[in-house]
DNA sequence: AATGAATGAGTTTTCATTCAT
DNA sequence: AATGAATGAAAACTCATTCAT
């Protein structure tokens, strides 16, 4: 079913670079106005070239856009694949940090990801929806064995989970957006920690 | 410096009516598509009214999109003021539950919102920011004489009142995104209860 | 399952007046430059309209196209009721004139369908080949009883029927392409009385 | 005032193969979709070389389009020079037949230049009026020859020339267009000598 | 007050042609 | 000699806005 890859010849080679080049000129620009008022202008001007020659490489606004979360989407799959084991605080904050990095350090399509699933059902679906089911389920399964063991109170695991996501997006967002600096080196660790500290023990003094 | 309101003659009423009328129609739209993909076809077909009469009543597609935020913005503000005075657990259940309804209750204007602070900065920070600032403020003046009395334990109260609000969000996003089904009656006392309980004593099992 | 036509309203026919009129302008253009190679802007200034002004009486160049070849085909098929009909030298001379009449009138229309039905299959057989080939259906009847009355000599029917519309064609067409000025009046008459003269005749002098 | 022809080097013979190469393919993609809807995209890909090599034997789209007329104008040319004998039926009909295998053969070629011919003066007066006025002007010759001696009755001679260049077209122009399978082998010489008996003698039978 | 009609400015996209390799 | 890549000019079409009625 999948397609062979082109054979790697230096032409090859040089498509996609310009093809991710544009890629992230674009993203910057979908990221920053959105996809419906982004324009093909607007795109080839960021990455300094005709905007005619944008159609040697892509067969229009909409393959770029899509070729954009496409990209974003394997990226996190990658990242998403350790989720699976989450055994000590420390792995939960590794995992936090890590996935934090990854995001930030491709903030335009991160943030042109999600400012069009946003308004459009279909990339809402099938890129973001999916995939925080994914990570939900995965933190479920944690949190649900924890309860068994003993080590967690009883509680709703699909809504623990689904709150422990919200706390990270709480912080990748402003950052991503822009209103806030991003925490940097160390900071994102100890960030981590602290709130996962929160999430597990809460904010009252334990008696 | 402010305007006098208009007199309240029965002609600027039905005008105030038929504004209010474009203003929920347009919000619907601009919820749905977006401010850029929007039309004013669009909009003007949800109010079922000729496209030109629109401007009798706004000077252009970016001043309805305006007005609704500006609405959006009031209506949240007479909100903000009760949060100031959070004593109890129930209280905090209470606004929760609170904002909850108000944000739902107009879903159209609070999606058209959101969807436009994430490109827009000027609406961001002037439509949200601010007021997630003033929401932290409060909770974090909450936290931080919680903190100094013993009942919560040392932490940084700007972070802690953050991750309150993000959960706060990881509930009402997804409903007003439209990709779950919002919670209805009692579920969001339940809901709220159940968020403030995890947030104030973690997830694990007190000893 | 036909529609039933919009009412008879001033509005409406203002409208369609302004349909016509574009049709009418477009026909001389498409006739002119070929489907291709004309322009909306060509189009829209021969009506001396905007160029978007177009887009609000069609959904498109084709669609002005389309309009225009269905108008003809409609005024034929009025046409060729009459066909049906052949008994007399007369009769057959008559209905020469009358096509000529009615596809030189209309000389725009007719010459637009003839060049886009050279390229376009579609085009050819839904609005050429079945005219064609019904008139020479019924032609071929005719030629059939008369062989069988004894009138026409043995041949076959459909050759016969084929040569007499080419011959037809041979006089329509340099006109209509404009390389030649039409036959005028009592011309056209005496055009067609030749032709069927010598199709019926046969250029050789009878011993 | 004409060019010396360059020299017949083996380079100068590979040029002109690949010209002609050039030509027989975009004489196929020009009688498809016409002049105006062809591309040089289309041309390239038909004879399988890229899209800028075509500039190196042809100055751009318009110059391979005249070449090809210009080399159809003469094949055209040398059968022409046939007709000014016609004597008896039999030469009408080997003329007919010796016509109808050179404009086939070349059915790419002569499709193109008539499909231009509807739409550009310049291309109808020079290669298909002019052309079609000398066929005439020879059967006209010969019919006025004909009345002369009593053979034929009298008639207009230009139309009795027109309607037997039509009857040819009729024949032609279907199988040419691709609306019909062009006859074959000693089909072409039965449909001759048909259409000529038909032009003789008429339909009617003798008494 | 309501709106149908018109449209200029701008959008995405196509395509013949040039040029460096 | 062949061509891949780049692109200016122009195409079809959209849309917010104006204006006459």
């Amino acid at each position: 079913m999948a397609l062979s890859p082109p054979p790697d010849t230096r032409r090859n080679r040089r498509i996609e670079r310009q093809r991710r080049e544009i890629m992230d000129a674009a993203a910057q620009v979908f990221a920053q106005k959105g996809y419906a008022a982004a324009t093909t202008r607007d795109i080839a001007e960021a990455c300094d070239i005709g905007e005619s020659t944008l159609y040697n490489y892509f067969d229009g606004k909409r393959e770029i856009f899509l070729a954009i979360i496409q990209h974003q989407a394997q990226q996190l799959d990658a990242v998403f694949l350790e989720f699976s084991h989450l055994e000590t605080r420390q792995q939960m904050a590794d995992i936090f940090v890590k996935a934090l990095d990854i995001l930030l350090s491709q903030a335009h399509y991160t943030g042109a990801l999600i400012g069009e699933a946003w308004f459009n059902d279909d990339i809402l679906t099938r890129f973001l929806t999916r995939r925080l089911t994914q990570i939900s389920g995965y933190l479920e399964e944690y949190i649900r064995s924890r309860i068994q063991s003993g080590q967690f109170r009883p509680m709703d695991p699909r809504l623990a989970a689904r709150l422990v996501i919200a706390q990270f997006l709480g912080i990748l967002l402003p950052a991503l957006r822009g209103a806030e600096t991003p925490p940097a080196g160390e900071d994102r660790r100890r960030l981590a920690e602290s709130v996962i500290s929160l999430w597990l023990d809460g904010v009252e003094r334990r008696p």
